[in-house]
DNA sequence: CGGGTTTGACCCGCGC
DNA sequence: GCGCGGGTCAAACCCG
């Protein structure tokens, strides 16, 4: 009973914050905030989060997880789980925790959304190898022998530690699978529980790509998609989506310099939050430039229609590091 | 015909 | 040990 009330409840990733493997960033709400060292709050909150995509589209880098961040249709807001492979935390002790409950509201009992997911999908990238390897086994060698299961499992539990880069985020928008530059091929659709929304499951379709992203939509805000993105892809963005070249010519040299400068500055920690102290200003407030959805001054669920085109922003390096000023910023010249 | 999607089955980890 | 839920597989299907 009690059970099924909990159960009843949405798990949102956002408010999830009982796991150390996760780091989230919130910039919903009115006042949402960053939380640094001192959690000051942010001056100006992202409504148009398609900046930021074409930002992460910006990206050519390789390992670079936020390239696959860009999205191609219309959304206003957009927030953050970034999940380290190893303990976020202890890169910043100040926590970057945003509550969520000052953005969404959600309930205190997220679970499965993400940390659910975080802990399945620890094993994603081996097991899914060695469960692959395992059937294939089965049908090939007549079941095998339970010495090599044994191994494999070993094997498995040892390779499962490892954790690929993870990070969700949150994003309003009609569609549920938001067109990133990257393509990906759909392998699995579940049902989630407790939500009438299933999950579906996508890989990167470019061989030798293991890149992984589940997309469902927010059971208490239908309006709400969550995309978690584990791996990194080692390649280029394709040329091939929509005119939307890699996203990555929608954005100055400056940018893509300034997130290779990021990623060499994090000293071979291309995670995302790092990333993210990057992220320009200039795409959370380019409302108002064309869409006419109202800008800076709609609310935060306000759906944003502007065209990928109103939605490039040169971005405001200055401003970024205003908001985010517990992280280190680098900006090229 | 090739590539992507759908969908039921299966595997695995975890909690009870 | 068992059941549940998440994640993946893969055959069938769809579509351009």
């Amino acid at each position: 009973m009690s059970e099924d009330q909990r159960d009843l409840y949405y798990h949102d990733p956002f408010n999830d914050d009982q796991r150390n493997s996760e780091t989230l960033f919130s910039f919903f709400g009115p006042d949402s905030t960053i939380r640094g060292d001192s959690s000051p709050p942010i001056p100006q909150r992202f409504h148009d989060y398609m900046g930021l995509t074409h930002f992460f589209n910006g990206s050519t880098h390789y390992n670079t997880p936020p390239t696959t961040f860009g999205y191609s249709s219309s959304s206003s807001q957009l927030g953050f789980v970034l999940q380290h492979d190893q303990n976020p935390m202890t890169d910043h002790p100040g926590n970057l925790v945003a509550g969520g409950t000052e953005t969404i509201p959600v309930t205190p009992n997220s679970s499965s959304v993400l940390s659910s997911s975080t802990e399945a999908a620890d094993d994603e990238h081996e097991l899914s190898q060695g469960k692959k390897d395992n059937q294939l086994k089965g049908v090939s060698e007549d079941g095998g022998d339970s010495t090599t299961k044994k191994v494999n499992k070993q094997k498995k539990k040892e390779e499962k530690k490892q954790r690929e880069p993870r990070f969700a985020f949150m994003t309003k928008s009609d569609i549920d699978h938001l067109e990133d530059g990257y393509r990906w091929r759909k392998y699995g659709q579940k049902a989630v529980k407790n939500s009438p929304y299933p999950r579906s499951y996508y890989r990167c379709t470019t061989q030798k790509c293991t890149v992984k992203k589940r997309v469902e939509r927010s059971y208490q805000d239908p309006s709400t998609v969550i995309t978690t993105y584990e791996g990194q892809h080692n390649h280029h963005l394709p040329a091939t989506l929509r005119g939307n070249v890699g996203g990555g010519m929608l954005y100055p040299p400056s940018m893509m310099a300034a997130q290779g400068a990021m990623m060499a500055g994090a000293g071979g920690s291309s995670f995302p939050h790092e990333f993210l102290a990057q992220m320009p200003h200039g795409f959370y407030n380019s409302g108002g430039g064309g869409g006419g959805s109202g800008g800076g001054t709609g609310s935060i669920y306000q759906q944003s229609t502007l065209t990928p085109f109103q939605q490039l922003q040169i971005p405001d390096y200055g401003l970024l590091q205003d908001m985010v000023p517990s992280m280190t910023f680098k900006q090229e010249p």
